[in-house]
DNA sequence: TCCTTTTTGTGTTGATCGATACAGAAATAG
DNA sequence: CTATTTCTGTATCGATCAACACAAAAAGGA
């Protein structure tokens, strides 16, 4: 099954990445068209062709990003065989190895993209789901536990994970400001060394 | 000592606080001429002559809102006949309770502005010396408490610090998510909660 | 070969960007 | 009063914004 027509003459998926890391360097509105079509090797009408618009291509991009970026990182989460704790902390120290890493913009893409930035609040809804939705993972996580008994149902669950998921916007924000692999993961583990305070006896909030 | 010529119609002052809001909201590249003249009440000549350039308002507005939103946070640490525990608490508690506060732009606009927005480097680099002013000024704390004896000096002070501003900027995302003072409260509890295995008899690293 | 389909490159669209020229208005100084 | 100084409002500057028209180019189907 051949296509037809005249082939496209550049590697989507390749000028989809050149875009995802100039938006993630640059965010949403101080990149241009021309900045992307520059890094992505093409000219604007073939990205229009075959991204559509501005808004589209970024909403690609972070599709993009969660896919080729962030996943690895959560697979950390729901590895079976260890305990709540160990993935939580194997998903932080992964995050400070990964985050100031120098082959790409330091930080994370959906979290440091929560600042500022108009965008359409059609993007800006695509971004605040993104980070809703790492919430609801560490959230699924714990709750995980204590269906199997590793922790107490009457723990505030909610707010631990809230914690968890709040340490690595920090270390995002670091990351971007400099912060080294060692930076990162000494804040990891400053952030475990609330897990057994936090799951003991005490009662969430008073 | 009278001033010459026409005197000037608006409120410099308030009209800095509204561009600092807008500029807090929507950030700096997606925030325009135009867009902050509406906000001012100004039209665009009188903004030029009063602040100079597009950039020389956006800083303007940093320093307008470190003296009259940040500063207050801060003075919590610094306190006299207090401990660096209460201290930091006091502080993060704080923020917890302004962060969410539904009169003004959510977060921390030092902290939010981390991200993204291209900026002419020349206030790239302002806001990523505000942040490290923070992590400063956290640290100055624990070297007081260390000189104090309240701390051991043989604690990786910088690493502590470190983790506590982590926190605090991730307070600030989670409340232009929406995140309730109560909530935001709850991640400072759980921050303390590290407080004694941080600054206990363990070594910091490794 | 000729037709259809799709992409590419050139050139351009109206809108908006940040920033001003200029003239009139409103104050002080003499 | 007149002269000077400074601010306000209109109108606009060239540059850039996101997006596209159009024709040449490159493929398959007939």
């Amino acid at each position: 099954m051949a296509e037809r027509g005249r082939p496209r003459g550049f590697d989507r998926d390749a000028a989809l990445d050149a875009a995802t890391k100039l938006f993630w360097c640059k965010g949403y509105s101080a990149t241009s068209i021309a900045d992307l079509c520059a890094a992505m090797g093409i000219v604007s009408p073939s990205l229009y062709a075959a991204f559509g618009s501005k808004e589209a291509l970024y909403a690609e991009a972070i599709g993009h990003y969660v896919k080729n970026y962030d996943a690895p990182i959560w697979g950390r989460l729901d590895a079976t065989g260890k305990s709540a704790r160990t993935s939580i902390e194997d998903w932080l120290m992964a995050s400070a190895a990964i985050l100031p890493a120098t082959d790409r913009p330091g930080g994370c893409m959906v979290t440091l993209s929560a600042v500022g930035d108009d965008k359409t609040s059609e993007l800006c809804d695509l971004l605040v789901q993104g980070r809703a939705e790492s919430l609801r993972r560490i959230e699924a996580r714990l709750d995980r536990a204590a269906a199997e008994g590793e922790l107490s149902a009457t723990l505030d669950l909610k707010g631990i994970a809230r914690f968890y998921v709040g340490v690595h916007q920090g270390m995002s924000v670091q990351a971007r400001d400099g912060a080294t692999r060692a930076d990162l993961e000494a804040m990891a583990r400053s952030a475990m060394a609330a897990w057994d305070s936090l799951t003991g006896t005490k009662v969430s909030s008073s």
